[in-house]
DNA sequence: TCTTTATAGATATTTTGATATCCATATTTT
DNA sequence: AAAATATGGATATCAAAATATCTATAAAGA
């Protein structure tokens, strides 16, 4: 065995529910409590003590024994874990229904997340505001990622346009896609991709129906 | 050991990764192809090919050895597992920019589900129509799910909302609800709730752009 | 002061899910 | 006709995640 630690690993499933942490600590913080313990967090979010326990510890989050997590430390482990606690200048490719709802989502300041550019190829749209944020019509991709530093996509096109649009993406420099087309993309090693599929979530809930 | 087979648990994860291969399955119907095989299908979804093999298993997916999946027989056996072999009656309450994005999205015909009713508060949506779709005012929401029979309740109202809303579903009848407000709800069990939640999915995001 | 108790901390166990291996067989190739 | 091969089918192994158990301790209460 090495005498080198490995770099502990966090688990996917710890870091999904991170966020919803988080959103109980921030109110918890705006209330005045200091303290908080993994029985009383387990009553608002319907986990097991012992799960919020472990994800907490994972993290690094400080506590008191016997009295409960800290408040404010854990919010700001939690936060630098996930990179949270700046802005990521982030854009989004493709104002349609869902995209246009993103834009409108006031909730990614929270998150980490500021978008500073959209992307469309509808002559309606392209020139106009969304939600503050400037529409750009899409073969100025490359120029606006280049001229503002982006980094992350918020890819919400169609699926048929979607590995399109991800290769000038890639070819542009970006390191991560968060996307929301139903294609599973190729890209080099070294982009990192996020798949959000809705009908999973409908599956699971139509399993459950049935299984009753 | 009991003589009776307990019958065999399908995973959650077999589960959310159905609606993925139903998708290409429809495709290689479109294009007449009667066999597929799990090499072939892995190459497309980016999984390996025994996860599939066994996900398709699980399900009964009809095969041909040494040649495949059978297409149209798997179609139809994912179809029926899932309810999704005809529509369910939803409504959705809460038209705002994530509420009005789900009711023009058109793709919920192919998922089993059918949203005839859509519900807010605001006195310049109720009354409108979006999408098609007739918005009522809350108020309405027992009278219209009795009057309707619905079953399933597409929940895009605010956080401080939530709660209440569901209370007065729970009371109307309703059986399952596909909830994207960031709290979790309490229910008498017997009523299935499904939690989407897009910040764990950028929280992946994140901590993996974070390790690189 | 002493006892009780609720908690984090640590470790162990169990469950679930992913992956590997081997086999039998139908198809393809030689 | 014979050999090689790709596949589903079955089983075994491994890894990840959830859950349980035990311990030390600080706080609360008697």
């Amino acid at each position: 065995m090495s005498i080198f630690h490995r770099k502990k690993e966090i688990s996917v499933q710890t870091i999904r529910r991170l966020p919803q942490y988080l959103r109980i600590f921030y109110n918890l913080h705006a209330y005045g409590r200091e303290l908080v313990s993994s029985t009383a967090l387990a009553e608002e979010t319907q986990l097991l003590p012992i799960v919020i326990k472990k994800d907490l510890q994972a993290v690094g989050a400080p506590s008191k024994l016997r009295a409960g997590f800290k408040v404010a430390g854990t919010i700001a482990v939690i936060e630098k874990f996930l990179g949270w606690n700046n802005l990521n200048k982030a854009f989004l490719v493709g104002v349609g229904h869902l995209g246009a709802a993103l834009l409108g989502f006031d909730g990614f300041k929270n998150h980490g997340l500021e978008i500073v550019a959209a992307f469309d190829t509808h002559p309606e749209k392209v020139g106009s505001e969304f939600h503050g944020v400037q529409v750009y019509h899409t073969a100025q991709l490359a120029s606006v990622i280049e001229k503002q530093n982006l980094k992350i996509a918020i890819l919400t096109v169609p699926a048929s346009a979607a590995q399109g649009i991800t290769d000038t993406l890639v070819a542009a420099g970006i390191k991560a896609i968060w996307n929301f087309a139903p294609v599973n993309l190729s890209v080099p090693s070294g982009v990192v991709v996020q798949k959000e599929d809705i009908s999973s979530g409908l599956a699971e809930l139509c399993a459950q129906l049935k299984s009753r």
